[in-house]
DNA sequence: TTTACATACGTAGATCATCAGAATATCTTG
DNA sequence: CAAGATATTCTGATGATCTACGTATGTAAA
């Protein structure tokens, strides 16, 4: 996780199509099933810094009611770094959900649940 | 990820077993299959605001050397908290792993790209 | 029609977990 | 004997995130 969870729900969000700010929030929000609301000082600084960083690039910008929408993509190097956070955090995941009790309370085929 | 990664590994470096902060550091690279290296600064800062948070108890405090060694245990809140978050981890990832491609941007064979 | 909510972008200030690194001290290994 | 492992603690800096504004338009409800 070196990709903190809001950056990391910005970049799952562009992987179909190019969104802008406010669209990503909600796309987040979907995603995640309602769990991660970004907060647009999150999300504006975030894009800025990702940008940057080359994981994400304006793909395009209109100009509606006098005020810029910017459209942001995925770039490559954006898509292999999320890959690869996922892969950490199945990996993260895995280590407590596949985490077998140290003396094994075996549940024989038939019994009944606590 | 309300929680941050150190803070994951602390926590999933106890499932075993009550642990001392050297030896949690140690474990944390094991899990991580040498991923995570906690630093000193984060771990024990950690472990003194999971101890406030009741996610972690000390367990046993010994004296080796006349220095100080305390074994923390993962309470049973802890154990919810860190199930929890390994849940949303496993979502988070499942989101980028099980991304079908978009809604086949159907190439024809012999198509003239734009 | 006024209220309120959705859309949409942006900034400022604060918080807080993490990181980097040093200090201290003992024991073991080369 | 030097180096590295063991083990805890503290200090200072960084930086992503959060809270909370401010701006502006469109639209649906009261």
């Amino acid at each position: 996780m070196r990709m903190r969870e809001p950056t990391y729900y910005i970049l799952a969000s562009l992987q179909d199509e190019p969104l802008h700010g406010y669209a990503i929030i909600k796309r987040a929000g979907e995603l995640s099933r309602g769990q991660v609301r970004l907060a647009t000082g999150t999300l504006y600084a975030a894009l800025d810094r990702l940008a940057g960083e080359q994981l994400v690039r304006v793909s395009d910008e209109q100009i509606v009611n006098g005020r810029a929408r910017r459209y942001y993509t995925l770039t490559e190097a954006g898509l292999v770094a999320l890959r690869e956070e996922a892969a950490r955090l199945a990996d993260a995941a895995r280590i407590v959900t596949e985490h077998g009790p140290k003396t094994a309370p075996v549940v024989r085929p038939g019994a009944v649940p606590a």
